[in-house]
DNA sequence: TAGAACTAACTGATCGATCGATTATAGTGC
DNA sequence: GCACTATAATCGATCGATCAGTTAGTTCTA
């Protein structure tokens, strides 16, 4: 029964906007359709207009998150700027976007382990790739004597995850904005690892 | 109907296994009591001999690696040490314990929102004593001039979190010792907040 | 010392509930 | 009239927890 004035559009959005809401709060298997559903104003056959399968939903708001995360980030790593400057703003796009879509966030860093077969190959790349611009650029930093580290690879994984927790707790009402809480994080993993004087 | 040379003991202790490493694996609510009892050996029925229920063993593991975190890091930061001498130690901690028992750090990461009522009261007030015991020693340092930064708060959770991830990628038969491993995280905790000379 | 009584360590079956997904159907809007 | 946007009902399956019962091991007592 098709309700008067409903639009496609924007129940998608509602449901895209509900299932960020409930995946990140309770986590993605403890949220049934119903639920789902009810508190997008649907039924749940109804869901089945929007998503293919409630894994693909969950795939496709990683993805949302991850996609611009990693293209923000290969301008910024395969700029031609120092990399201290490019650590820098790797760093401020992290915080940014976990900032801005923290239940997105809160999703990609949590429920990768939810995820099956392709679906599951192809977060695993997203997320090796957005690490391997790191490591790439903390390696350009080592080679030009801007940065020292023992092991290129575990430290990016440590500064990445330092810049991670910021979804668990920015709100835009704050004390901080964003934007300085993104210069905060760049400017602990630029200390971390410059290299001595 | 009791197997012959059935132990309480050690069917306890397999149980605590099974659950660490399937709730690590795929998550809590992802992983049946069916499944759980199957792979522990013993039926679903009998896995209440064990347990209060689900949501009772999820708590008593997530205890069992922060109490000791909790007692370990209390003592270190009540210690009469420098305030640098303190966070090195603190990260050690916290890096040695997420790689001793990597399952474990992993559930209490990542479960907290599959808890309710009491026990979830508990676990939070767990985690926010250890969180205060980095603050305590990262004010320390900015009081006596070692360490330098804007909010101490927001630093004391992003050098938590850049200790963390070890949890997820450690092996004892990798490249480096815990220890060693240890090290570079206190190292790179300390560079990133050292107040400049 | 043997058997009864008790405790420990389970079992198969069941309860009430919910799960993700599908199907046939129906109202809406252009 | 047809594409869109839903619905109620249903499917096959699984969920966490409980219950009545059974076997194994230990202790007690006559």
């Amino acid at each position: 029964m098709r309700p008067v004035g409903a639009s496609g559009v924007e129940t998608r959005q509602r449901v895209e906007a509900t299932a960020l809401a409930l995946f990140a709060a309770q986590g993605f298997t403890a949220t049934g359709i119903r639920q789902l559903a009810r508190e997008a104003g649907i039924t749940s056959a109804a869901l089945y207009s929007y998503m293919g399968c409630k894994e693909d939903l969950l795939a496709s708001l990683m993805r949302g998150l991850m996609e611009p995360l990693l293209e923000r980030s290969q301008t910024i790593a395969t700029s031609d700027t120092q990399p201290e400057v490019r650590l820098r703003a790797l760093a401020r796009a992290h915080v940014r976007l976990h900032g801005e879509e923290p239940l997105a966030a809160r999703i990609a860093d949590t429920e990768l382990r939810a995820l099956t077969g392709d679906l599951l190959g192809e977060m695993l790349a997203l997320r090796d790739a957005y690490e391997a611009l790191w490591v790439a650029v903390i390696v350009d930093g080592v080679r030009d004597g801007t940065f020292a580290c023992a092991d290129t690879r575990l430290v990016a994984i440590a500064l990445i995850d330092l810049c991670t927790g910021v979804s668990g707790w920015y709100r835009p009402d704050g004390r901080h904005t964003l934007e300085t809480i993104a210069t905060m994080h760049a400017d602990l993993c630029v200390a971390a690892i410059r290299a001595p004087r």
